[in-house]
RNA sequence: GGAGUCGGCCGGGCGGCCGCUGGUUCCUGUUGGAACUGGAGGAAAGUCCGGGCUCCAGAGGGCAGAACGCCGGGUAACUCCCGGGGGGAGUGAUCCUACGGAAAGUGCAACAGAGAGCAGACCGCCGAUGGCCUCAAGGCACAGGCAAGGGUGAAACGGUGAGGUAAGAGCUCACCAGCGGUUCGGGUAACCGGAUCGGCUUGGCAAACCCCGUUCGGAGCAAGACCAAAUAGAGAAGCGCUUGAGAGCGGCCCGUUCGAUGCUUCCGGGUAGGUUGCAUGAGGCGCAUGGUAACAUGCGUCCCAGAUGAAUGGUCGCCGUUCAUCCGGUUAAACGGAUGUUCACAGAACCCGGCUUACAGGUCGACUCCGCGU
């Protein structure tokens, strides 16, 4: 995944992407204990997981995606994270909107 | 009113919309859907002790190692808790205390200081006795004697007074302190208080080695138990070896191709995966009784997270909270409003009892000292 999937950046957080055939969404998400304790990393991973969830209702299916954070995601809300995903996503990415099939 | 000590509790609230996950019921029974309902903490943390539970080992004893160490009680157990004693700090409430043995041995003590262990002589005191000078009184400070005073240090081999002496010294004596023995009183005990006798003084550190006493088998829920694709096989039964078991093509028959240490079934094994362990417990709350208390007993009542690439969230509104700016208000504050901003430490993972550490702010109770008023 890390290897052949598309990769985009921002402040936040990395996307990887990589499209298959399949009539679902794949994802995942990653934090490492150096982003912080446990606590600021489940709230990094609840507000990732929003953003997809939210993102994945406008997406056609048929990819799966994992998102890496960055250190700065603690300082930031929800609505930059979502903004940033929607824009890899959908702008640099091209995936198609509609679609609302989902599985982890 | 100010300053302080100790203990307890809380640690954002309410509501909408969209999600995640456990349970129950119904639909459905492959996946799933609907309704109702539960869903982080005082430390869930560090993983430092103690237990339950599970497996392994185990005749009995010892060594080594580790932990602990005043007394009594509590507890499933503890290195924890409660009560008490000794020592230390504070005016006090209160706090701190690894608090057995240094007269079994080994070892250690920076800097300063003359000297740091059965010590020492820098300044100092004396110089009786002996020596030198002198007729002598006396002088010299040479041999030698002393450790009272000064000074150093965290610590210098008891303190005060008297006798004694050349000067001094527990050298002697009295009292005091300390040590040891005997004994009386109080207390379950640690210990406290008193009497008497003794020898005359024996420094500190054991969280240095050590000695003495007490306790300790090992590993852990990724423990363990069950189901079980796959894949080794050492096994058993059946069928079959050119008279063809079985497999492929095909809806089926025929047909055709492959086909012999072969095929099927069972057994066995246990990988992936799943189920269980797994949440009714040394349980919470209330009341009563016993106890100074820790806690125990009885009765009533409640069911209160259960994830596993790891749920318990996202967002909006109102209120609360911190700070800043502006406006109103005021002598100045208080107070009211608007805008923005802030809201601690921190996330269950088999379960309990503790300890330790982190923590914005709020709140309640008890007590102490100081000031003022009555």
């Amino acid at each position: 995944m890390y290897n052949y999937g598309k990769k985009y950046c921002c402040q936040y957080f990395f996307t990887y992407v990589r499209d298959h055939d399949e009539p679902y969404i794949r994802y995942g998400v990653t934090v490492t204990r150096r982003i912080g304790n446990a606590v600021v990393r489940n709230r990094a991973k609840r507000i990732m997981r929003e953003a997809l969830r939210q993102s994945a209702e406008y997406a056609e299916p048929g990819f799966e995606i994992v998102l890496v954070a960055r250190s700065d995601i603690k300082k930031v809300g929800f609505f930059p994270v979502l903004h940033q995903l929607k824009k890899h996503l959908f702008e640099k990415h091209s995936i198609h909107r509609k679609g609302k099939v989902l599985e982890r």
